[in-house]
DNA sequence: CTGTTAGCGCGTTCAT
DNA sequence: ATGAACGCGCTAACAG
């Protein structure tokens, strides 16, 4: 009788998920770790995540790690007890050990990697071309007339900074540009950092008249030093920064950006794990998907006076 | 024996919490609502909230209105599904019906507004003082020199804005300067918004001196028209805005901000709630918490040319 | 098509 | 102390 739903409803009756899920054994949440929330980056991405896993019936549970390898752990563990149906997670700074995200494939939930990934074969992983990129903003400097080009990278643990100094060293080598390790500077993706690099090279008695800076927190601290000296961008020193969207235009009209939408990694993130969910878990084949930026030069017609040395 | 323990853990056993939240009839699950997550405030709150949950042990679901009612009453229906042990929200702007709020509470699950709250009676808040800082906002302007002063605000449906509108106007009052309601303009907390109203007050024929933005999407719209305009700021044009604070000194070193902090929010939220969901639910007495902003005056040394009309 | 039943994995209780 | 058994609310499988 669908009398008897009707006053089910009317007495408020709310269907148990908890039991049902138990009696199902599995859930329709999928558990999202990343170091920080608040960094623009990610919390694009948790967007875009999020979008996608409510139009398929999902819910997110969101985690930070907090760039700890120990709170991972642990966020991983309680994954697993609360039985999530996948996991996509960007590694904390000091994950160089793996057997945490080992132990979830072995329970057959299915995990996925975005943007920040690791090493490990039989992986699946939505990532930008890291090395394209880094290659592309150095390359576009050179030919914005920049001779003397800092980079400004990030923890050398994680794989896409690797690869980022390697788009700058390569796009260098390609230019005849030597390179020098001292015009390589990394951070821990504060901004203090930033400003304290800034600071470095306006000291270094060389005319650095080019940045390339691999990680937004970087660029912007970067920024706020060099503005606060008074250094004009990009006539005295052009930069080229990795976007945190709803600044990268009003902090500097001019300034050149590496554009990756958090937005749309999260999405496809998203789409792929729930592919992978809704297939048995036996049959699950690693897939990496890497996407294109797209260098946004906004400062081309204005190229840097030949004042500088 | 703990070595059946011993054992357990050796074959990877990981205990069910779904079993055991349905047998407990209770989870270590928050509900989280809010507009978007990729707004600054709203992913900083986020942030405190994760946070401070995980620290008692509790989990997080994370989920976005998107500003609609619909989906709101949809993702209130998920959580009571869900049986989070409370729910924290910043209401939709489209929220003019409680019903669905109502619902939660009557179900005896703890809720709570932040910063976007409902004047409904008998609720818990933890929200900023927006009539006071719409006050000191726009009296800062005032004793900075500013005559015209145009307010860039929010969706009125909100609280928050009429409250922000309301400090305005009362700052006018106390010292006599007449109130236009020409030049208050609304937003749906787009940037075009922001870009579009400034381009409306370029073109009034009206010397305006002063903004005072009372949401950062409308400031950033505004900053970014009015630089590519070629308009100094503060010179031309003195702006207050609430604060997205990774950009608020880069964009404009000189821009005075209401300092929100959606960390410390997210953070008292959660506490607040947390108590509320360790009482028994017959005794959760209504508290509201309301926390002062900041000003931070970046301009104060330099005073708008005496040039302006 | 409707009605009944077993059992998901845990925590609690009651009996040893 | 240790163990056995029940039931949280649901769904799937099966019977009528």
């Amino acid at each position: 009788m669908s009398k008897i739903l009707a006053k089910a409803a009317d007495l408020g009756y709310q269907r148990n998920l908890l039991a049902s899920n138990l009696r199902k054994n599995r859930t329709n949440t999928i558990g999202v770790i990343v170091p920080r929330i608040s960094r623009h980056f990610f919390s694009s991405a948790i967007e875009g995540i999020e979008q996608t896993a409510f139009e398929s019936g999902y819910n997110v549970i969101i985690c930070q790690s907090l760039e700890e390898l120990k709170r991972e752990r642990n966020l991983i563990d309680s994954m697993l007890a609360n039985r999530v149906a996948g996991v996509l997670i960007s590694v904390s700074m000091e994950t160089t050990d793996y057997d945490h995200l080992l132990g979830l494939k072995k329970n057959g939930t299915p995990i996925l990697f975005f943007d920040r990934h690791c090493e490990i074969p039989g992986n699946s992983n939505v990532i930008i071309d890291d090395f394209q990129s880094g290659f592309n903003a150095t390359e576009h400097l050179i030919s914005n007339g920049c001779k003397i080009i800092a980079h400004f990278s990030g923890p050398q643990e994680l794989k896409i900074y690797q690869n980022r100094l390697r788009g700058y060293r390569v796009a260098l080598e390609k230019h005849k540009i030597p390179y020098h390790p001292e015009l390589v500077f990394t951070s821990r993706l504060m901004e203090e950092d930033g400003m304290e690099n800034a600071k470095k090279i306006m000291s270094m008695g060389v005319n650095i008249d080019g940045i390339f800076a691999a990680n937004d927190v970087s660029a912007i601290g970067a920024m706020k030093y060099l503005k606060r000296e008074g250094v004009k961008i990009p006539e005295d020193i052009a930069i080229v920064g990795f976007s945190n969207e709803p600044i990268s235009e009003v902090i500097e009209p001019s300034l050149t950006t590496i554009d990756q939408s958090g937005h749309k990694i999260g999405k496809l993130a998203t789409e792929l794990l729930l592919k992978q969910i809704k297939k048995e878990s036996g049959s699950i084949r690693p897939e990496t998907v890497i996407l294109e930026t797209l260098l946004i030069a906004r400062d081309s017609s204005k190229h840097l006076s030949t004042a500088n040395k």
